[in-house]
DNA sequence: GTGTAGGTGGTTTTT
DNA sequence: CCACCTACAC
């Protein structure tokens, strides 16, 4: 057969990577080296030339887009239907496992999946049911540890009871949220992982049906798996299916999250027969844009070694650009905007990245008196909107009574009168005898113990989820969601706030009944599963976009995490300040200062043809200003390789000033950070020093008077 | 049960 | 500085 549309176009690395023919591979795919090209022409290869059935073949990314993006351009290049074969990311995947072998998995069929928010809403209610101080052991502090654990594979039951207090107590929090999860059919992010694992090891017959399916298994973004994705990797190959997998250790910016970079290091250990490939060639971005990222990346001591070439031009210089505070940053790149379009650009070839979401706000304030259309990425995310939740919480209470956290979520939204008084007794009873808020309710009844107007409440909730549920079995699912909507109250209470937020919010919940008409179930990832089910399950696992309505040209804002994997022509580095990025917490981790040199590594080379870095000054965070020196990957970026842009310079500052300079009176060295004493204004911290000799000047943030330059030889500064 | 004053904390994020 | 949460007063 013809195989030139498969190995067309490769370079010679590329083509050994598609065509490896037994065993695994490690393919360490640099920026913009054609890594998703690999992996489709990969799977390609493997069906049309090994004769390979779509059936037998595994797939795993890390985000559900990949995912679609990925079967979608193998089906472009076949020209065929990949209908059998599993794309999807590590929890899509479990979760379908999950959903047919639920009763091996000793899950209830209607099991719903938790997401990072619901989670933290049912740990603070457990920590407040035990009586634990926040204040002492927090409610984030308790969440990571559960997920750290459960990402080492460890239940509570596995972890030995410690003489330290701390652990002593989150461990009773992660027994008691695993006890919570059980009774409410209830499995967290991390859990669809880990009960996957336990299965496959807990039943032969399942694990062989997986191992005998998936004669090839193929991974996407391996730098970012975790510890307990390793494993399930290692269980489904059983040492002989030959796995594929993809990445880059220079990207891996995720470790804060539990991804094991070790992982790759492993990698050839753990599996048999593996050959690695790096594929080195770049074909996104400008000479000067690599040599840049290049030099960057080589002050990282741990990493594999790899280095990046282009066959292409050097490109424009790096653009550096001072501003004095982050409005003149911002404005500043609003010019380049302007100047760009003019010239019959597009805006969406543009990015703006940021190190944290907060910068945007700048950005969004500058564009906007500008009139430059925009669009941040990241965000709430449609799934994720509090009534978006509170329609799907009645649903799923509908299709299972005992998922509490949804019968808390909405007992009383629309308010009916049953109060936290009420609540508390419900909840009571629940533990006392073990069983459901919802079953605890219905026993309450019974008893006669309530007062007659929360009796009164009560029942009008019980009967309004009970007719719900009769009603809507035999609707179409937008149908259903339509009904629950109306008939919950949820429309109508919303409907009558005032405001902007509420208009939108009656909108949203118009939107979701839209979702849910164009919502087709995706046979690959939903299986046998019941539209109903599988619509809920899409809405956790995959969250949606941000904010829709993609059809304006705009200038796209994102944090640098989010712009992996992404390219533009043209790229904004912004807020490249010491303590900013890098951050302040990452100088006290351990590696801390080394992943954030990967996200600036990340953000170099997202850039296609022209890179712009940028810091300020001054900036105002937290309500006060700040002084950042420029961050020090301005300076592992060669100096030849920089442009300075300063179209209104208003005072003349070195680009690269020292640290250092002169001496006071005193004979105290003066740098940067140096706390100093003036006569007149008394203490302050120098926050940059200029010239040399006689012409040596210090900028000094003073604490009682605000920030001033003086000249060193006259200012008579004491080095505290 | 709703509104508002006071306190607090505040990277990065997909699933 | 601002967004979010909690605690209390209507």
């Amino acid at each position: 057969m013809d195989v030139s549309p498969i190995l067309d176009s490769l370079n010679d690395a590329q083509r050994s990577a598609v065509t490896e023919p037994e065993g695994s591979a490690l393919i360490l795919a640099g920026a913009g080296s054609g890594k998703t090209r690999v992996l489709v022409r990969r799977i390609a290869w493997l069906c049309c030339v090994k004769s390979i059935s779509p059936y037998s073949i595994l797939a795993v990314t890390f985000t559900n887009k990949a995912a679609g993006g990925m079967r979608e351009r193998i089906e472009a290049l076949l020209e065929m239907s990949m209908v059998g074969m599993w794309v999807g990311t590590f929890h899509a995947i479990c979760h379908r496992i999950l959903r047919t072998h639920y009763k091996e998995a000793s899950l209830p069929a209607a099991f719903q999946i938790l997401d990072a928010n619901d989670q933290y809403r049912l740990i603070k209610k457990i920590m407040k049911a035990l009586d634990i101080d926040e204040d002492k052991w927090s409610s984030k502090t308790a969440q990571w540890y559960i997920n750290v654990k459960k990402e080492e594979g460890l239940g509570p039951e596995d972890i030995k009871t410690n003489k330290d207090e701390t652990e002593r107590q989150l461990l009773r929090i992660y027994t008691q949220y695993e006890e919570a999860c059980k009774k409410s059919g209830l499995v967290d992010f991390a859990g669809l992982l880990l009960k996957t694992l336990m299965l496959l090891k807990e039943n032969e017959h399942i694990l062989s049906k997986y191992q005998d399916r998936f004669q090839y298994i193929l991974v996407d973004e391996f730098q970012d798996t975790n510890a307990l994705q390793y494993k399930w990797l290692c269980l489904l190959s059983n040492q002989h299916v030959p796995v594929f997998a993809v990445g880059d250790d220079d990207q891996s910016i995720y470790r804060w999250r539990g991804a094991k970079i070790e992982n790759i290091h492993n990698f050839s250990k753990d599996f048999e027969n593996v050959k690695t490939y790096k594929l080195e060639q770049n074909y996104r971005s400008t000479g000067n844009i690599l040599t840049a990222a290049n030099n960057l990346i080589t002050n990282n001591k741990e990493r594999l070694s790899k280095n990046l070439w282009t066959e292409g031009d050097e490109g424009e210089p790096i653009y550096l650009f001072s501003a004095f505070n982050e409005q003149e940053e911002a404005r500043f790149i609003s010019e380049k905007i302007h100047e760009w379009v003019s010239h019959g650009n597009r805006r969406d070839e543009i990015a703006i990245l940021y190190r944290s979401n907060a910068q945007s706000r700048t950005f969004e304030e500058v564009f906007i008196s500008t009139q430059i259309p925009y669009r941040v990425y990241g965000g709430l995310r449609f799934f994720e909107r509090a009534e978006i939740k509170d329609a799907l919480a009645y649903m799923r209470l509908c299709y299972n009574y005992k998922d509490d956290s949804s019968f808390e979520r909405i007992i009383n939204l629309p308010t009916r009168g049953i109060g936290e008084k009420t609540l508390s007794l419900v909840r009571n009873c629940a533990q006392k005898r073990n069983i459901s808020l919802w079953e605890a309710t219905i026993l309450l009844l019974e008893d006669n113990q309530l007062t007659s107007r929360s009796r009164q409440a009560l029942n009008v909730f019980l009967k309004l989820i009970g007719s719900l549920s009769a009603d809507i079995k035999s609707f179409e699912l937008s149908e259903q969601i339509d009904h629950v909507i109306n008939k919950s109250g949820l429309k109508n209470y919303h409907g009558k706030e005032k405001g902007e937020v509420a208009l939108s919010r009656v909108e949203n919940l118009e939107e979701l009944v839209n979702a849910a008409k164009t919502f087709s179930i995706d046979e690959e990832n939903y299986g046998d599963m019941s539209e109903t089910d599988a619509f809920l399950a899409h809405a956790v696992l995959e969250s949606g976009e941000g904010q829709g309505k993609q059809w304006e040209d705009c200038v796209q804002l994102m944090t640098l995490h989010s712009a992996k994997g992404l390219e533009f022509p043209t790229v904004f580095l912004t807020g490249m300040e010491e303590g900013l990025f890098p951050t302040e917490h990452s100088l006290s981790e351990p590696n801390g200062i080394e992943e954030e040199r990967r996200l600036c590594y990340v953000g170099i080379t997202r850039a296609k043809q022209r890179l712009f870095l940028s810091h300020a000054e001054t900036r105002r965070r937290y309500g006060s200003d700040m002084y950042n020196s420029p961050s020090r990957f301005i300076n592992e970026v060669p100096t030849d390789l920089i442009l300075e842009v300063r179209p209104q310079a208003h005072i003349k500052h070195k680009l690269y000033r020292s640290t250092e300079i002169g001496h006071t009176g005193d004979d105290g060295v003066l740098q940067v950070g140096q706390r100093v004493d003036h006569e007149k204004f008394g203490s302050g911290i120098v926050i940059e020093c200029e010239g040399q000799g006689s012409s040596a000047r210090v900028h000094v943030n003073f604490e009682a008077t605000g920030s001033k330059w003086l000249v060193v030889s006259f200012a008579n500064l004491k080095v505290l």
